[in-house]
DNA sequence: TAATATATTTCAGACCACTTAACAAATAGA
DNA sequence: TCTATTTGTTAAGTGGTCTGAAATATATTA
């Protein structure tokens, strides 16, 4: 088997070990906080960036305003984000994670951190450090890609 | 900072880099295939498993028969799992991919696998040797937790 | 200022996923 | 055999999420 093809292989095992694993967690996480993908696309888009607007978030989740509005809607009678009137243009919200959804999420971030914690504790310290550099270096790489990778 | 809490850390980091992809990407490949998560998790199960029946299925996502009847009618409709009669038990369902089933789904796996190429394209042949190494340790970790981890 | 554009909300209608309850068919066990 | 259990489906109802269209309020521009 040759380096490249040995490479891919790799990866392709370890995704389809993980997006299972991530599926099964991820509607756990959901179904325990009632949350939809679309809420948690939401609270995940302010707990990364800044405060923004209804449209910001339709956009990026791929639906119109309209569901948009009705989406956030339900996470502020949750008490997972705030909306408040943008004060520099009285037409737009501004939206923002209260400490709530801050926790929320966390949580959520929190499980997939304690299922590698699991797959890495029988692990001899040498192999955790080399593996724990490699996940550095992938962080590293998906942080400088940004948003578009 | 200790080698513990660096560790932490460093898992904390990859799981929110990850974490925020992941959703993404799933949402993406959803609408574009018209699936729910749960539809997704169905296939996955499908995939890796050997055949089952509707009970399982329900069991696995927490869900009652009731539901997963009707969820797996609606993929059978869809093309994507045959259902049949399970031979040895005549009340019980046979449930496998269709071969534009595993298609659709390994379209999926594939997108995450060219995601994570992209992230290593830019790495030098010793760090991409090192990543790989080191994913190929977690997969293999994950292979022997199996579906309780 | 008047017309137009932008940001968001509301409403009606549709579809999906879930629930409970009632049901049919096949198996397992006394 | 007769009864209980298991497996799966169907029906009715609830609620979430989407769409398109219409409405409201504010901002921009001619």
């Amino acid at each position: 088997m040759s380096s490249e093809t040995q490479f891919n292989q790799t990866l392709q095992d370890w995704s389809e070990v993980y997006m299972r694993h991530s599926f099964r967690e991820f509607k756990q996480f959901m179904d325990a906080n009632g949350l939809s993908l679309s809420q948690v696309m939401t609270l995940f888009r302010l707990y990364h960036g800044s405060p923004c607007g209804v449209s910001e978030i339709g956009t990026q989740l791929g639906v119109t305003n309209a569901a948009s509005s009705q989406l956030i809607d339900r996470l502020v009678v949750l008490g997972l984000i705030e909306r408040t009137e943008n004060p520099s243009d009285r037409r737009a919200k501004q939206l923002t994670l209260t400490r709530k959804g801050k926790t929320v999420l966390e949580q959520g971030i929190d499980s997939r951190r304690k299922w590698m914690e699991t797959l890495t504790t029988q692990l001899t310290p040498e192999v955790r450090v080399t593996v724990i550099a490699a996940l550095a270096v992938l962080t590293n790489c998906a942080a400088r890609f940004g948003d578009e990778a």
